[in-house]
DNA sequence: GCTATCCTCCGACACCTGTAGGAGGCGACG
DNA sequence: CGTCGCCTCCTACAGGTGTCGGAGGATAGC
């Protein structure tokens, strides 16, 4: 659904909070990203009649911040992934993303920790279930 | 770069085996998906425009079969996942993926397996960070 | 030999996405 | 008051993808 212009566009406004379409751009010129400040506005408002991000007005400029959290998108991806091309396993995934690349001891810690909570049969323990929202999470509409 | 429809082409390909158009269409149309013949052949014509199938005559018809591995589709997916939402960083996929999915026994079984294997530091030593779990449940390979 | 079939090729078209230019509004400033 | 600068709105256009229809060639029956 979002293209990746769009994307970018929406982790400026995840990492730098409520901004204007100028700051956003400066944000991605800054990123190397060299863009016309009529195409930044394009991708803002197509972002806006997605549901993506809102905005109102304050003084001169629309301040526009985003309605979707990252997590949320996040998850998404990684839903529609494992359905495509994991069929619908996300062990499988792991598994594939497991083998090919390498991670550090802490990341591998921070597995082993995640795997002993999340196994019932480990220890007779409740699953925990997400913290959601935590940045941007939804706003008033 | 290959689309919605172009991978569910492939995907026949990698289930099935070479196979020519008819047959291809025929598959699809098992999984409930309604499509006209020429829609069929434009996506086996596009895939192997960019590289993602092969194909020869045989009788009749062309019979295609795949050029990329599903696993290389799964790894470049995964890679352009990462680098797009995770910061690059792989672990933070598993772990977004691991708070958010909830994985069978057997599952958890395999990640514990691939962990033990993949970590140099379990290797004769303890990692600092890991306080308990210690309780054995390998014979991992 | 004529026709029904099946196959491929070519072209088309709509929708989405990325990218942008020009018009027009409005406040600041000389 | 006229102009500059910034903002939004509308429009456009190209490339990619999904979806097909029709033309034209081979083939197998009748």
């Amino acid at each position: 659904m979002l293209g990746d212009a769009e994307l970018e566009v929406l982790k400026v406004l995840w990492d730098r909070g409520p901004l204007t379409v100028r700051e956003v751009l400066g944000v991605l010129q800054g990123h190397g990203r060299d863009l016309a400040y009529t195409t930044v506005l394009t991708m803002m408002t197509r972002l806006e009649a997605k549901g993506a991000v809102a905005s109102n007005r304050s003084g001169p400029a629309y301040v526009y911040r985003p309605r979707v959290s990252r997590d949320r998108i996040r998850r998404d991806r990684l839903k529609g992934l494992v359905e495509q091309l994991f069929d619908g396993a996300p062990g499988s995934l792991v598994l594939s993303l497991m083998k090919s690349e390498s991670f550090t001891p802490e990341e591998l810690a921070e597995f082993r920790g995640l795997i002993e909570r999340l196994d019932p049969a480990r220890q007779g323990r409740r699953v925990a279930d997400d913290a959601d929202a935590n940045q941007n999470g939804r706003g008033a509409a």
